[in-house]
DNA sequence: GTCTATACGCTGATAGAC
DNA sequence: GTCTATCAGCGTATAGAC
């Protein structure tokens, strides 16, 4: 992945995800983004080989990002402290980028394209194995699926766009808890809760 | 909406929501279905006058039932059988048709095309309200979105398909009622007691 | 970095034979 | 109900000028 940051680059990658957003990533033509952005399709593709290239770019920092997520998850000792560091780095990642988290959870074309790619299977099942801990029973299993999708899709509702991030963080968090029985987080930063205080952000 | 039911025509609807889920419905052609039958796109259209038109009475089944769920919901004296009628009735809904109710809800063509049809806007706005009670604060708006995602996108996720349906609607309800602060069903134990549950309503 | 111009396959959709 | 044949338009992608 070749990632150097042009500003006409970054100018496609934004266009891209709000319309993959609005319309999905089959249903967003290279002629749409040009248009967007004022420019011709040949200019798009100055900066990206393919449509495919324009996905993956744009995906690439959430999936950087979450498995970060993933290791400073892992790197913990005990099983709740994995649990409460995967949960609020997810929600981290949802609240930073609301709408790119939505389109990756549910775009049908970026599912495709991430089945294929066995990296990206096993991250996702490290942080299945976090959440869900070894050998889940089906209440557990349930939970789990719900709350990713609960959490990762909820970026695009509309009834949230007028949160601020702090209040959604909080919500949310709190919410993907309670639904997974961990008992609730104090208000303010606790010394006996590890959790938020070793990662950077 | 005309809903003659031919041999024919429900054989195009079942291989067009299957391809719905599996690409998406701006990623599935009209090729694609008719290859799937075995038959040319023509055939196709003989039965549907335009894409849209499958869209559509794929989509109607469970919209109907959506509406009803609605009604009888509101027929509910009290807010809080209101609130258990609308969840029992979309856990049914999302367990009898799991992959439609997924489609629906995560798939950007469907969902501009909803938003463009006033009375399914309206549909949305009364679950929404007997959902979350007029006037609701941050927390339950932030809940609603949640239970409302997570319940209808789970129905697409991998992790769940070897679970029977009866196993499906009783941990979906209970943890969607936890995550309402609803309390539990008189009929399964907190704490999740394993061995033989009761039977359904 | 952006443009014009072009290649060519596939799209949704229609007409008319069987 | 299904077929063959056909259409205009748009899709991704490329070549080469400025």
């Amino acid at each position: 992945m070749s990632r150097r940051a042009g500003a006409a680059r970054e100018r496609v990658l934004a266009v891209a995800l709000k319309l993959f957003a609005r319309h999905g990533v089959a249903g967003t033509s290279l002629q749409m983004i040009a248009d967007e952005l004022g420019v011709t399709k040949a200019a798009v593709y100055h900066q990206f080989q393919s449509k495919e290239d324009i996905v993956w770019a744009v995906i690439a920092p959430a999936l950087d990002e979450l498995t970060r997520v993933a290791e400073a998850a892992e790197a913990r000792k005990r099983r709740s402290d994995q649990l409460g560091a995967v949960l609020s780095g997810v929600v981290d990642l949802v609240v930073s980028h609301r709408r790119l988290t939505a389109v990756i959870r549910t775009d049908p074309t970026i599912s495709a394209l991430m089945r294929e790619r066995p990296a990206l299977r096993a991250l996702e099942a490290r942080i299945d194995r976090v959440i869900t801990g070894p050998d889940p029973d089906t209440e557990t299993v349930v939970s789990a699926a719900m709350v990713s999708s609960a959490l990762l899709a909820v970026g695009m509702d509309p009834r949230l766009d007028g949160l601020d991030d702090e209040t959604l963080r909080r919500h949310l968090l709190g919410i993907a808890r309670r639904l997974l029985r961990l008992r609730p987080l104090p208000r303010s930063r606790p010394g006996g809760v590890p959790g938020r205080d070793a990662h950077p952000a």
